[in-house]
DNA sequence: GCATCATGTAACCAAAAGGTTACATTTTTC
DNA sequence: GAAAAATGTAACCTTTTGGTTACATGATGC
């Protein structure tokens, strides 16, 4: 997944609307588009617009059939970040004590060295 | 966490440069907002506005020193998020063959399932 | 105390986002 | 075959976003 991806995915997930449409498609798998509008007070255009978003960001994948579009959830760009953010903070997040006392460890330690960097202006 | 704070975490995590900002500030806690500088190619301004957006998300924590301000980064909409999907998509992603099969089932499922509903226009 | 440094605000602009109504197309139903 | 159903596109508009340059302010160094 490419760091463009990645934005596309954050930026999917990033509106309310969309993660409740996430969460109905993933209970109701194989629900069409018009299935979605009761649950939501903006337009059936809005909804489609939505759907745009989460399809191009690959949370969303369809299948036409006739004139109806069933709509499937699609766990991988979730669970690559997931897997990547267990990577990259599972130190971080051991517990609640120890991660005080990383928090405490990581300003003392930016006190004793925030110093000489390289300087730049825009 | 409100869902409105869920917006502004995955809002700021949706634009490269601010997950390269968090990468920058995770690996030098107590760094300071020039020393960011120099790791992008836009202008100082605009890395204070991201800076803005990703403070607003609380995924960056400061203080000012004088007339420094010293950056840290914060885990925890991070590790609500984790912990949130770990919860709600534990059961999806088991694995690779688990998934296709759980895949498979859900499609079949759908077919099976995909008719009756309210209907509703915008 | 003055010049420099580090940060922050203001103003501007183009593009993107998020919504609307109107129109179009294909499929299904009777 | 005509009407209804389901989806999709186009056009429009307001707001937000992401960038820029210019200006402002308080702290630091000499």
């Amino acid at each position: 997944m490419m760091p463009d991806d990645l934005d596309a995915v954050f930026s999917a997930l990033a509106h309310r609307d969309r993660r409740r449409i996430l969460d109905l498609v993933r209970n109701n798998p194989g629900c069409r588009v018009e299935d979605l509008g009761p649950h939501f007070a903006t337009s059936r255009v809005a909804i489609l617009k939505h759907l745009k978003v989460l399809t191009k960001a690959e949370l969303i994948v369809s299948e036409k059939v006739g004139r109806e579009r069933l709509l499937y959830f699609n766990i991988m760009p979730i669970q690559i970040i997931y897997d990547r953010w267990a990577t990259e903070f599972s130190a971080l997040w051991a517990g609640p004590i120890a991660q005080i006392k990383y928090r405490v460890e990581a300003e003392a330690k930016a006190k004793a060295e925030a110093k000489p960097r390289r300087k730049r202006d825009g």
